[in-house]
DNA sequence: TGAATTTGTTAATCTAGTTTATTTTTTTAT
DNA sequence: ATAAAAAAATAAACTAGATTAACAAATTCA
């Protein structure tokens, strides 16, 4: 069943009784979104949070020149919405789409509510998830601007090696910040190497 | 006294009871930095979560090349600590710093855990905090590589004036992940205008 | 009050990464 | 299997921002 490994992942962390487990499916549901399809569309509210069973997003940001640029990407065993729109239920800012075919099992905004209420395990399990989330955006920044393109290159693969080998290169640079013929570039001289 | 504005602070998202407020009280307690001090220091564990009551920090990191990076200032009514390291209470790669004599109320990761324990609407609050400065954490990130430089340094000067005011122009420009010299022409060209 | 230190400016030179344009390779769908 | 589409590579010209170095203001503190 596609809550398995739903109930692995949290299992982890933290215990659950039975009765808490069927809380937890009462208030969740499964979705299947196709290859290119969009969970999050920028200027919509985004409904869920979503826990991906399979499968592959991007959470990106088209800015007033029209350039797309890829803030996260999420796979099998992470978190993939729109923090922003999600906690606020304003529009969003960013895009949530699916690079591959991707199985979800997500939340809504009165879902998480009453979850954290009834099960407060599950919101220290979240307020733990948000302090790495935190620390790894922190990271991020630092290294963007310590790092040369080359060496966050480096550090992206070494970190995320699956996620380099599921998603085009272009989305890679896109991630980075720099420009897909600059990525290309740098990968010929390490090629050299 | 120095609490007072701890609590106001606190009672603007939740309301404590009076048992409340005294457990808080016994899990944290004040203190004063001198200008110039150190909260944390790269290597050394970061022991404490920070409620500044009056004064400014920065956090920084120095880089390989011996080259300071700001992350993050905070004044009054934020927090401030090395999250990474306060949650594994592990070394910090990153200093706290105090640009101005900083008074605290702080707690350590044990007061911390009783105070979640105790009163969870703590933890409530504090789950939110988190979600917060993840999402303008990633704010950060996208404004990195959609806007330019002088876009960036007015987006700081808007969202932060009070922080551009207090502490010296190069600081700025090494929260921004440019040179001093670069912020410089920036000005200049701006007040051209 | 004035010497020392910290902070900010200016300008020339340099470089990491961008832009634009063309070609090649890989993937997808029929 | 093959045509069309998507992704990747290459290369030349360009630019935002860095580096270096010298100088000017502003603070600090004896």
């Amino acid at each position: 069943m596609h809550y398995s490994s739903f109930l692995n992942y949290i299992n982890n962390y933290i215990d659950l009784t039975e009765k808490e487990i069927a809380f937890l499916r009462s208030n969740t549901n499964y979705k299947k979104y196709l290859k290119g399809h969009y969970i999050v569309q920028q200027g919509a509210v985004c409904k869920h949070t979503n826990f991906i069973i399979s499968g592959c997003t991007k959470n990106f940001y088209v800015d007033q020149q029209g350039q797309e640029h890829i803030v996260t990407f999420a796979i099998e065993n992470w978190w993939s919405a729109d923090l922003s729109s999600f906690i606020t239920q304003t529009p969003s800012d960013f895009n949530v789409k699916c690079i591959e075919a991707t199985e979800v099992i997500q939340f809504t905004y009165q879902n998480q509510d009453e979850i954290f209420q009834n099960i407060p395990k599950m919101e220290t399990l979240f307020r733990k998830l948000l302090e790495k989330a935190l620390v790894s955006s922190q990271k991020r920044i630092v290294n963007n601007f310590s790092l040369s393109a080359k060496d966050q290159y480096l550090y992206f693969k070494k970190q995320f090696s699956t996620i380099e080998q599921r998603v085009p290169q272009y989305m890679v640079a896109s991630y980075l910040g720099i420009t897909k013929e600059f990525l290309s570039k740098i990968k010929t001289e390490l090629a050299k190497d």
